[in-house]
DNA sequence: AGCTTATGTTGACGGTGTCAAGATTCATGT
DNA sequence: ACATGAATCTTGACACCGTCAACATAAGCT
């Protein structure tokens, strides 16, 4: 049925997508797709919801681990996190990208997947808070907005092209932890 | 001469911008810029490096300012620095965003203009260690480049949409500035 | 005068998203 | 067994887009 949206991840040097393409490497007829999905904007949802479940699987084996310390939980936490967008950049660049947000245009099935993405991130930084590793006396709601628009802006400049050197990323990482965590 | 680019800036929002549109609001007939820009890229280049000379005008500004602490320096920069993309959403993207630096297509005048503003952040950065604002154990060039990352992340998500209000971008720079700031 | 340069024009090509109208397959209920 | 309707695919067409080629016009310089 979505073999075509399987093929679109594989694809993955995408955004320059077209649904032409698309159609012509499933082999079929340039408007096949249209019964599969109202729009190109639906289709790029659906690969978007894609993108943050297995972001969601990733996340849930960090804190999985028990043999390791809160701090370093967070620090694989960014890490992980910055090295998902650099591996995926167009599919970072769908799921917090304008395409979909800016014009308010997410499919409700995407949004029921995002929001409670983002909800855990100000849920992640409430105990980060709450374990000492974070600053108590920053209202939660801010700082889990500056936490992850840190680890958001990098990634950025990362898959954007403007951070060119990809050999710095545990650096940075490190950096970050550092400023953010207590001591 | 080029009344194109500055039409183009009042226009704003733009970047779903076509040539054909430009030309038919300047009057003239469609293939007529490609006589003032080689390119979409070109012209494109061209407003972005208007973009980075308007910014480092409100920059220097800030940091004429003789009555005003460091930190309050560093306050006033983070927050004209976030604001300056919220008001220009589109420049910013473009003076930021994938489209001119993942390709790698700048025009030699961009990078003029730009890469001297990229270092200009890490010299900042430098200073406020100097001045005991932010760590010195830090390395200054990571340190730099979490610190824009950090403004630039907020900023993204502010103009894509996924910061949906504007409200609160005063506390989120108070925020970024207490965490950043040594004490 | 002639020539060059800047600037404008129309026509055309291939690419795109999208819609309308018509084909085909296939499971279902009577 | 057969009609019905949904799911799926097809071709044709439309309006956009960036871009090139060819040609026209005007201004300015030698």
């Amino acid at each position: 049925m979505l073999k075509s949206a399987e093929l679109l991840l594989k694809d993955e040097g995408i955004e320059g997508l077209s649904l032409r393409k698309l159609a012509d490497k499933v082999g079929v007829s340039r408007t096949a797709p249209y019964h599969h999905f109202k729009d190109k904007n639906e289709l790029l949802c659906a690969i978007a919801e894609q993108g943050f479940l297995y972001w969601r699987e990733i996340a849930e084996k960090i804190f999985e681990q028990a043999d390791m310390s809160i701090k370093q939980k967070y620090r694989q936490f960014v890490y992980e996190y910055i090295q998902y967008a650099a591996d995926n950049p167009e599919l970072y660049d769908l799921m917090f990208g304008r395409t979909i947000w800016k014009q308010n245009t997410a499919t409700d099935s995407l949004k029921g997947v995002a929001y409670p993405s983002f909800q855990f991130q100000v849920e992640l930084t409430r105990n980060w808070q709450q374990q000492g590793l974070m600053s108590s006396t920053e209202d939660t709601l801010r700082l889990a907005q500056v936490a992850w628009g840190t680890m958001h802006g990098i990634a950025r400049l990362l898959i954007d092209g403007i951070y060119a050197d990809n050999s710095h990323i545990e650096d940075m990482c490190q950096c970050v932890v550092n400023i953010f965590t207590s001591e």
